[in-house]
RNA sequence: GCCUCGGUGGUGGAAUUGGUAGACACGCAGGACUUAAAAUCCUGUGGACCUUAAAGUCCGUGCGGGUUCAAGUCCCGCCCGAGGUACCA
C-alpha cells in the first residue's frame, strides 16, 4: 500500500474501533477522570452539514489528546430528541415523531461514525425513551416537593415548611413564594382543608401552577418560553406570538436568581455568554416605595432605581394588566380606559415592539400622595410599563427619564427640574446624577448618594418602603400543549395536583389518533383513550418543554443504565462535572441557564456533589454558507462572468456552489444543473466564467449546502477534520469554503510519504536521530501542547504542515522520528494514524500509547541571532552565543560596523536587551 | 439605545506577557519532469521607491490622537461589521 488510500484506512479503522469496543470507558479510580462534553444534537430531518461536526471535531482532538496524556475520558453521545419540528411533521404527515426521530437520528449516527469520533456509544440515550425520561419525571417530582429557604439560601424539602406552618404560620417563614401569598397563623394553617392547604403550598412550591401571562403562539396551538421567542415570533416556524394569561405549571428559577448570578464567577465561560445570562437575570438595586391611593386605604408600590428624584414625579403609571386597574378608574374614564385595556391584550408581542415610539395611555381618573411632599400624583395605565417586571407600577419622572418625558408631552404634564445640573430641552429628558439637587424638599442642595441615602432613611422611618434588589429573570413557564414531550407524572384530585409514586413510574407517553389538539381545545394528550389514574383521576395533559431533558442529561452519561437512580453514586462520586463542554452560543439563556438552575437545586437536595455542572465552556462559531452568483442577461439566455456584469443588464442567480471551483464556474457541470442553460451563451473574462459570492445562511434554496458525506468520499475524514479545524479559531464564525482543502489532503499525503520509499515500499529505519531531526520533533510536540492547552487547533495543523516539510527536506525516516509524531497526530487524524502506527509494527491503537514528552535539552541553541533594534526599527542582526553576559553584548553591538553608521557617532542613551529577544539602542 | 466580540495581503488566517507584522495554507505567476495531462517538486508573491546586480530605503494591521526605547497588541475619541438585548422603571 504505497498510496495513501484514504477510504480503505478509514473504513478499516472503524470496524475495528467499534468491533474492539475502543471507546468504551468505564470507572477507573487509577486515573484522573476527564470529561469532555458536546451539546447533544436535536436530530433534524436535513442531516448534518458541514457546519454541524466543527464543535465535534474539536472535541474529539480534546478527547483523543486527553487519553493519549493518560486520563479515564469520558466522551459521550446522545440525541435531544423530544420537540416541535418532528411534531410539526407528525401533524402535516401524520407519521409518529418516534418513527421520524428514529431515522433521523439512525442517519445522524452513520454521518458521526463515518468522521471517526471518538463517542463511546454505549452510553448513548434519546431524551424521548421512557427509560431517560422516567428521570426526567422523577426530578420533577423533587422539584414540585421542594421549596426555596432564603434564610438557608438553599431548596428544602417541602415537609420542613408544613412543619413551620403548623408551629408558627408562615410570619416567620422567609420563602420565594408568589408575590400574592396572604399571611396566616398556625391556626389559621391547621384549620385549612388539606386543598386549602395544598393550593397555599402550591404559591412555595418551586415547580407550581399559576395564572401566568404566556407567550401564545396561536399558529403552534402552545405557550413559548421568553427565550423561544424572538423578535415577536417563535423561534421554531418563525409564528407571530401574543400575551396572554392562562395557568401554567412554572419552576420558580427567580429563587435561585442570586446564585445563577454569583455563580458565574468562578466558571470558565466566555465572557460573552456570562454576560447574557447576567443581563438575563437583570439584577438592579433600587427602593420599592408605597404611594396611597386618594379616598382609599389601597397603596400601589413602585420599583425605582432612581428614588432621588421622587420630588420630580409628577404622575404614575401602572400596566394595563394590574389588578387595581378597576377600582381605580372612575365613572367618567371608564369607558376609555377598559378600551386602552382590551386593546393593549389584543396587541402582539410584535406590534408592542415594532410601536415603541408611539406613546399611549389613559387616564383613570384616581390619584395617589406623594409620600415626601404629599402632592396629588395622576395615576394612568400605559402599555409601556410591563405586568411582570418590579410591581408592574412606575412613579414618573419626566425630567429624567425619556419615556415618563414623552409620556408627559403627549398628556400635558408637567417636567420639574430636579437638579441644578439637569439640561432638558424640548425634547430630550436629562437622566444625569450630577449636581445638587433642586425642588426637592428634604433633598435640597444633596449629591446623588446623600439623596438616595436619605430618601431610602425616609422610608423605612415611615414604613412605606426601603431598598430593594429587582430581578428582570421571570419564572420560567413549564408546559407545553404538545405531544410530543415528557409527560408530567401529575394526576388531579379536586383540580388539585398530585404527583404519582416512584414506582408509578415513567409515566409513559400514550398513543392519540392525531397530533392536534381536542376539540374543545384540550392539549393532544386530551385525545388518549382512558389516560387516568387506576382511580379514574385524569392526568396532566400539557407535557414538559423542549428543555427539560436537556437540563441534566451531562448527569445521566456518568451511569445511563441505571433503573435504581438517576444516576449512580459510585458515578457522580467518580465523573462529578463536565470538564470541557462545547456548544452554540444560542444556549446562553435557555439551555445553558436552565441546566444551571436544576444542577444547582439537586446540589440543594444533596444528589449531587457539585452546584455548578461545567467548568469550562468553549463556543463553537457558527459556518455560514457561501453562496455563489452567476448573472443572467434580462430576457436572454446568456449569462456574463462577474467582472463584466455591470457591462449588461443583468440579475444574479443562484448557483449550485459544488459545480464552482475557486469562484471558476464549471460550465459543462452547470449546463446539467439548469437544463434551460443547455444553448446559453457564456460571456467569459480571461476564458474563465467566473460567479460572484455572498454570505448566506446555509440552505437547500441557495444552493450552498456542502454536505460532509461527499467530501469523506473524495478527502477522507481525517482531511476534512483537519481542513475544519485549519479554517480559523473555532470560536469564530465563518462562512465554509472548500478551497483550502486541497493544501490538507497534500499535507497528509506528505506525511504518508515520510514512512515510504521511492519505490512504494514501508521504509523507516532503526538509525540514530540527528540533532536537527530532534530539534523539530521537540519543537513540535512544545507548539501542540501549547496549542491544545489555548484550543488553537488551526496553528496546531499548521505547525503538523511545518513539520513535515521539515522533516521531508531532511529525508529523515527515522523510526525514533516518525513514531513519535504519529502519536502527536492521532487527536486530529485518528485514522492514518492507527494506520501507520500498525504498519510500525504495533498490535495496539495508538491511542493506548503515550503522549510523547517534550524534552528542552533538545532545542537549546548554542547561539542566537538577535535583531539590533535603533530607536524602535530594525538595523542590523548579531549572532550571541546564549550565555554571553550584558555588558559584553552591549560593547559588541556598539563596536559593529552596522550600528554605528546608524548612531552617526552619537552616544547612545541606553541599550535594551530583552533576553532571548531583541536588542534596542536607544540615542 | 445599551452590552459583548471583532476589523491584519487577492483569500482563510498567524503573531501566547507590548519586542523582527503577514507564520501556515489557498490563489496567482514563472520553472522542472512529461508527447500531453494528472500528480509531484522548485522559485517568487503587502505596497511604493532604488539598483546592472548584491543590497538598501520609505510606507503599511479600519480612522484620528496619545503613552513607550518599542504598539496589530495598552489608553482616549470616532467609523464600520457580527452577535445579544430592549419601553426592565
Amino acid at each position: 500500500m504505497a498510496e495513501y488510500n484514504h477510504s480503505s484506512i478509514e473504513s478499516k479503522w472503524q470496524d475495528y474501533w467499534t468491533e474492539n469496543q475502543t471507546y468504551r470507558v468505564e470507572i477507573n479510580k487509577d486515573k484522573p477522570k476527564y470529561y469532555v462534553l458536546d451539546m447533544f444534537p436535536y436530530p433534524s430531518g436535513a442531516g448534518l452539514h458541514v457546519g454541524h461536526p466543527l464543535g465535534y471535531i474539536a472535541t474529539d482532538i480534546v478527547s483523543r489528546y486527553k487519553r493519549l496524556k493518560g486520563f479515564n475520558v469520558l466522551h459521550p453521545m446522545g440525541f435531544d430528541a423530544f420537540g416541535l419540528p418532528a411534531e410539526q411533521y407528525a401533524i402535516q404527515t401524520g407519521q409518529h415523531p418516534a418513527k421520524t426521530t428514529d431515522e433521523n437520528i439512525a442517519r445522524y449516527k452513520e454521518q458521526l461514525t463515518k468522521l471517526g469520533f471518538c463517542f463511546d456509544w454505549s452510553r448513548e440515550f434519546r431524551t424521548s425513551e421512557p427509560s431517560y425520561y422516567k428521570w426526567t419525571q422523577w426530578i420533577f417530582k423533587q422539584i414540585f416537593n421542594s421549596w426555596y429557604n432564603n434564610d438557608a439560601d438553599k431548596a428544602e424539602h417541602i415537609d420542613t415548611l408544613v412543619e413551620k406552618f403548623k408551629a408558627s404560620g408562615n410570619a416567620g417563614v422567609n420563602a420565594a413564594c408568589d408575590d400574592d401569598t396572604p399571611s396566616f397563623s398556625a391556626d389559621e394553617w391547621n384549620a385549612m382543608s388539606d386543598s386549602e392547604q395544598q393550593k397555599m403550598l402550591l404559591k412555595y412550591r418551586l415547580t407550581f401552577i399559576a395564572e401566568t401571562t404566556v407567550n401564545w403562539c396561536p399558529a403552534l396551538g402552545t405557550v413559548l418560553s421568553n427565550d423561544e421567542v424572538k423578535d415577536g415570533f417563535s423561534e421554531r416556524g418563525g409564528h407571530p406570538v401574543i400575551k396572554k394569561t392562562m395557568p401554567q405549571w412554572n419552576m420558580r428559577i427567580t429563587a435561585y436568581a442570586d446564585r445563577l448570578l454569583t455563580g458565574l464567577d468562578n466558571l470558565d465561560w466566555p465572557d460573552p455568554i456570562k454576560e447574557m445570562q447576567r443581563n438575563w437575570i437583570g439584577k438592579s438595586y433600587g427602593s420599592e416605595v408605597a404611594f396611597a391611593v386618594e379616598n382609599s386605604d389601597k397603596q400601589i408600590k413602585v420599583f425605582t432605581t432612581r428614588v432621588d428624584t421622587i420630588y420630580g414625579v409628577t404622575f404614575m403609571v401602572i400596566a394595563p394588566e394590574h389588578e387595581y386597574v378597576p377600582e381605580l378608574t372612575t365613572a367618567e374614564q371608564k369607558e376609555e380606559v377598559e378600551k386602552y385595556v382590551e386593546a393593549a391584550k389584543n396587541r402582539s408581542e410584535r406590534d408592542r415592539m415594532s410601536d415603541v415610539k408611539t406613546v399611549s395611555g389613559a387616564f383613570t381618573g384616581s390619584y395617589v400622595i406623594n409620600p415626601f411632599n404629599d402632592e396629588k400624583v395622576p395615576i394612568y395605565i400605559a402599555d409601556y410599563v410591563l405586568a411582570g417586571y418590579g410591581t408592574g407600577a412606575v412613579m414618573a419622572v419626566p425630567s429624567g427619564d425619556q419615556r415618563d418625558f414623552d409620556f408627559a408631552t403627549h398628556f400635558g404634564l408637567e417636567k420639574p427640574l430636579i437638579l441644578d445640573a439637569q439640561k432638558v430641552s424640548d425634547t430630550e429628558a436629562d437622566a444625569t446624577k450630577e449636581g445638587k439637587y433642586i425642588n426637592s424638599g428634604i433633598l435640597n442642595g444633596l449629591s446623588y448618594e446623600e439623596a438616595t441615602a436619605k430618601a431610602n432613611q425616609f422610608l423605612e422611618e415611615r414604613g412605606i418602603g426601603s431598598s430593594k434588589v429587582n430581578y428582570k429573570i421571570r419564572d420560567a413557564v413549564y408546559g407545553r400543549q404538545r405531544y410530543w414531550g415528557e409527560p408530567f407524572p401529575v394526576y388531579y384530585k379536586d383540580g388539585v395536583p398530585h404527583l404519582l409514586e416512584d414506582d408509578q413510574l415513567p409515566l409513559n407517553l400514550p398513543d392519540v389518533d392525531k397530533f392536534l389538539p381536542t376539540e374543545d381545545g384540550e392539549p393532544p394528550l386530551g385525545r388518549a383513550e382512558n389516560f387516568k389514574t387506576a382511580d379514574g383521576d385524569p392526568y396532566e395533559l400539557t407535557t414538559m418543554p423542549g428543555w427539560a431533558g436537556s437540563s441534566w442529561y451531562f448527569f445521566r452519561y456518568m451511569d445511563p443504565q441505571n433503573d435504581k437512580e438517576f444516576c449512580g453514586k459510585e458515578a457522580l462520586e467518580y465523573w462529578q462535572d463536565v470538564d470541557f463542554y462545547m456548544g452554540g452560543s444560542e444556549h446562553a439563556t435557555g439551555h445553558l441557564l436552565y441546566s444551571r438552575f436544576w444542577t444547582k437545586f439537586l446540589y440543594d437536595m444533596g444528589f449531587i456533589k457539585v452546584d455548578e455542572y461545567a467548568k469550562k465552556l468553549v463556543n463553537q462559531g457558527m459556518i455560514q454558507g457561501r453562496s455563489n452568483f452567476v448573472y443572467r442577461v434580462k430576457n436572454e439566455n446568456k449569462y456574463v462572468s462577474f467582472g463584466l456584469r455591470n457591462d449588461f443588464d443583468c440579475y444574479p442567480v443562484h448557483v449550485d456552489v459544488n459545480i464552482v471551483k475557486d469562484d471558476v464556474l464549471d460550465i459543462e457541470a452547470f449546463k446539467k444543473f439548469r437544463s434551460d442553460s443547455v444553448d446559453a451563451e457564456f460571456v467569459l473574462e480571461e476564458g474563465k466564467f467566473v460567479c460572484g459570492w455572498e454570505v448566506e445562511k446555509m440552505s437547500k434554496s441557495k444552493y450552498n449546502v456542502v454536505n460532509p458525506d461527499e467530501l469523506v468520499d473524495k478527502y477522507g475524514a481525517d482531511t476534512l477534520r483537519m481542513y475544519e479545524m485549519f479554517l480559523g479559531p473555532i470560536e469564530a464564525s465563518k462562512p465554509w469554503n472548500t478551497n483550502g482543502i486541497e493544501g490538507v489532503f497534500k499535507f497528509l499525503r506528505k506525511f504518508w510519504s515520510l514512512f515510504y520509499d521511492k519505490n512504494g515500499n514501508f521504509s523507516v529505519s532503526d538509525g540514530e536521530p540527528s540533532a536537527e531531526e530532534l530539534k523539530v520533533l521537540h519543537g513540535t510536540i512544545k507548539k501542540i501542547e501549547d496549542d491544545v492547552a489555548r484550543l488553537s487547533l488551526n496553528t496546531s495543523v499548521s505547525n503538523f504542515m511545518i513539520a513535515t516539510n521539515e522533516l521531508g527536506s531532511l529525508k529523515c525516516n527515522k523510526k525514533a522520528i516518525l513514531e513519535p509524531f504519529v502519536v502527536l497526530l492521532a487527536p486530529y487524524a485518528p485514522h492514518i494514524a492507527e494506520e501507520l502506527w500498525s504498519q510500525l509494527g504495533h498490535t495496539d491503537t495508538v491511542f493506548d500509547a503515550a503522549f510523547p514528552t517534550f524534552d528542552e535539552k533538545y532545542l537549546k541553541e548554542e547561539s542566537k541571532e538577535y535583531p539590533i533594534m535603533i530607536n524602535g526599527k530594525m538595523r542590523a542582526r548579531i549572532s550571541f552565543s546564549v550565555d554571553t553576559p550584558k555588558d559584553e553584548m552591549e560593547k559588541t553591538v556598539l563596536e559593529n560596523e552596522a550600528v554605528q553608521k546608524w548612531l552617526e557617532g552619537k552616544a547612545p542613551k541606553k541599550i535594551i536587551i530583552v533576553h532571548n529577544k531583541i536588542v534596542n539602542v536607544v540615542v
